[in-house]
DNA sequence: TGTACATCAGTGAACGCGCGTTCACTGATGTAC
DNA sequence: TGTACATCAGTGAACGCGCGTTCACTGATGTAC
């Protein structure tokens, strides 16, 4: 399917508006608009609207996971620190967008977390799961101490801090811009969130209950961790 | 405008409905038919939808800001730490929606800065962004020593932080119950969130260019900061 | 080399549907004289 | 006390519109004999 210029055109607009304005507020006819193409391209090349939705995720996680995934093969034989996790995780997601840097792919994942409906979950859950459980791993061996309940919903913080502020990065340095009078690029932007997220990890656990620090992951599929 | 059962009850629809689908997604007859209520009722007593929206924000809103802002007068005589703001500002947030549980108010949250339409930015930001000015100027009172544009910065991480895991806190707990066999109560989660933020806030700073570490906001409106 | 057929990307126009909004209307309650 | 009118919350049905999808069709390219 990824030989055909139309369909690489849709894919190109449809990201793009899709993270602008969310899956309901765009519509095909915007999309092939944008694309220079005609409207029934859509359902010929894709079959239907949520189809679309779910190929342009496929064309942007893809990429994104698989590079994550080489990076910790590489990284995990020597030892990662947890700002080198984080760094590589925000380079490979610079890595997915090149051109349009990660606004978009921020964007685009807030989406699903915040309007993806019901079909767009269970499909991401199926593709990228393993990774996202095997992210969650090497977070618990990177910042030792922290009961693992806890370190669950600290990842979540983790990502809701970078999706939120990420996705909407061109409005907020707009906003310091005018509040500040100094420009901050998106780098230094990306900079200051790392010690941010690292020290929000390793802070101190708030856990007293025993029941809840002693929680462990249930195990998953055959094999038993040895 | 409050005193009729049938504007009540269309409020009560639609900011459940909002907070679980979006604004797009809930159209005016699903909200009158949740309702009980005739589907020109809307347009009837509040002009549009788009006036309705901005109803139910109001609705929200307008008590937690005020209580926070009371909240902050108390205090701020005192003095307070970190801590007891976050705390501050999470238990305004509770007493918003004392009987659905901040669930639904923080969903509402991350929806005007996921798909808020301009209308309504401008219009909170007209109402309340006062308050939140006052904010960020506590803020900058009670975590001294970092500069003031990474402590903005900071803050919208802290904003995300809060407001992702808080929107989706009734499908995280459900996700944690599942994967570790335990419950973790919504004041649980709230507990956890508090220290990973303040440990967050109080992060050394990353800010090594000079221009950055010295940046001021510049003043508002007639009166110069003494 | 020529002809008949198949495949395939793409098209233009129309389909039915659900949407926000409008409008003429009802029926209850309040007010003026 | 009775009558005429005004106000107001609410209603039922229809409006036009933009939506995702469908369908019969085109024209280029490849394949079989």
């Amino acid at each position: 399917m990824p030989h055909s210029e139309t369909v690489e055109r849709i894919l190109d607009a449809a990201e793009q508006l899709f993270a602008e304005r969310g899956f309901a507020e765009t519509s095909l006819r915007l999309i092939t608009s944008k694309a220079d193409v005609n409207l029934a391209a859509v359902n010929y090349h894709f079959g239907s609207k949520s189809a679309l939705i779910e190929a342009v995720f496929s064309r942007v996680l893809g990429p994104f996971c698989s590079g994550l995934g080489r990076e910790l093969d590489r990284r995990q034989a020597v030892g990662v620190s947890l700002e080198e996790l984080l760094e590589i995780t925000i380079a490979q997601a610079q890595a997915a967008r090149p051109r349009s840097g990660m606004a978009i792919f921020m964007r685009l994942l807030s989406l699903v977390l915040s309007q993806g409906q019901e079909h767009l979950r269970r499909y991401l859950e199926d593709t990228y799961g393993k990774l996202f459980r095997r992210y969650l791993l090497l977070l618990e061996e990177v910042v030792p101490g922290i009961p693992p309940l806890e370190l669950f919903w600290r990842t979540h913080f983790m990502l809701g801090a970078a999706s939120f502020s990420l996705s909407g990065i061109d409005t907020l340095r707009a906003f310091a811009a005018e509040r500040f009078e100094v420009q901050t690029s998106n780098e230094q932007a990306l900079r200051l969130l790392v010690p941010f997220l690292a020290a929000g990890m390793r802070a101190g656990s708030a856990i007293d209950d025993p029941q809840l620090a002693n929680a462990r992951p249930r195990p998953r599929g055959k094999a038993a961790q040895p």
